[in-house]
DNA sequence: AGAAGATACGTACAGTCTGTATGTATACTT
DNA sequence: AAGTATACATACAGACTGTACGTATCTTCT
């Protein structure tokens, strides 16, 4: 047949894929792993083997959306030659990936709630976060920006979130993205270094 | 004894107050009912009567964390000469009505979760969100700022969320909300009208 | 003032769901 | 080829929500 680790790995990630629309379509509570696992013809067992708990395979499906996300901003975030060009592109690929709704609801909503707020910033779970703080950085060592990064970073963070939100219920998602990463970029004139220090 | 009204208010009042305290600790599913009407010296019973379902309870405990929030803020942003003064008074006291557990697991955290993001958003539950949309409008109007405005009250709004999250774990909260009022400041300058329009 | 109804609970029970203990078959190791 | 580890299935215990129903107290209407 299979080897075990082929096994392990499709099981794994089928079960996965499952919880993955599962959790995006009834949130974390609606969900019952009976009826999840049966999707896959299996059973508990298998879940519980595997993740050990519902919150350990909800862990296992945040970290595949979060690496997800991560790789569009990172991939968008490069190859402009200026820095904010870069930064800006950044945070339209973050809005553009939060128009699915595994990412909303898993990542944005349901996430700190269900693992608790502190362990969502102190683990690896916020990556978005990590990587705001270093294009926060990174405007800030090109002169880009000046201030107390961290709540620049905190505030910038929390606005793209939000506005993810409000933007999937809206008509037109990519004039929404136009309108916010607009914003951004004039807030970020606001925290422009004054001139003669 | 006491009149029907009375007693009702009271078990009210009381289970209500007990609710806070255990979710902003707990969290909403970190709660058993049993033992939250136990410490009232009541049954489950009670509650169901009164609020209808764990939802229900959380609801009210929304309701009520929310109005106190909304006075806060209302009180703080006014009495000002100026459009913008009141605006980043009525930041600051939102800030620091945060510091306060039950505000910010309840109502940042745990509320979109539980009663999910849409019907926050739509019902009377994230009232802040209102009071921001009336802020930012009275700035549009008093010509401090111009572009999108849903857009820029969407930002605003996470963007306070989130700092109040992060400002909680800081050390010394009064620089962290001083250092984040004054950010909004330095944003809400970015997105002065272009003279000459 | 007395009867009829509404209200504020308590009690008992059913259903659902998570988690764990244990069994079994198949792949892996030596 | 025998023993071990692994990938599951099965069965069971415990916790919790919600509901149906009973009861006592207050309210209202005549």
């Amino acid at each position: 047949m299979a080897t075990k680790a082929e096994q392990r790995e499709r099981t794994r990630a089928e079960i996965v894929r499952i919880a993955t629309r599962r959790f995006a379509e009834s949130g974390y509570a609606g969900v019952a792993l009976e009826d999840l696992v049966a999707e896959a013809g299996l059973t508990r067992g298998a879940l519980y083997h595997h993740f050990g708990s519902k919150q350990g395979l909800f862990q296992a499906v945040v970290e595949q959306a979060q690496a997800g996300v991560a790789e569009a901003v990172e991939h968008a975030a490069s190859g402009h030659d200026d820095v904010l060009g870069d930064f800006l592109a950044g945070c339209r690929a973050f809005l553009e990936a939060s128009l699915a709704p595994e990412v909303r609801r898993i990542l944005l909503v349901d996430g700190p709630a269900v693992l608790g707020w502190d362990a969502w910033r102190d683990g690896d779970l916020d990556t978005s976060v990590r990587h705001l703080d270093a294009g926060v950085a990174e405007l800030a060592d090109a002169g880009v920006i000046d201030g107390e990064l961290d709540t620049v970073a905190a505030l910038l963070s929390g606005a793209l979130n939000e506005v993810a939100l409000v933007n999937a219920r809206a008509h037109d998602h990519e004039r929404g993205i136009d309108a916010a990463v607009d914003v951004v970029r004039r807030m970020l004139r606001g925290l422009a270094p004054v001139r003669g220090t």
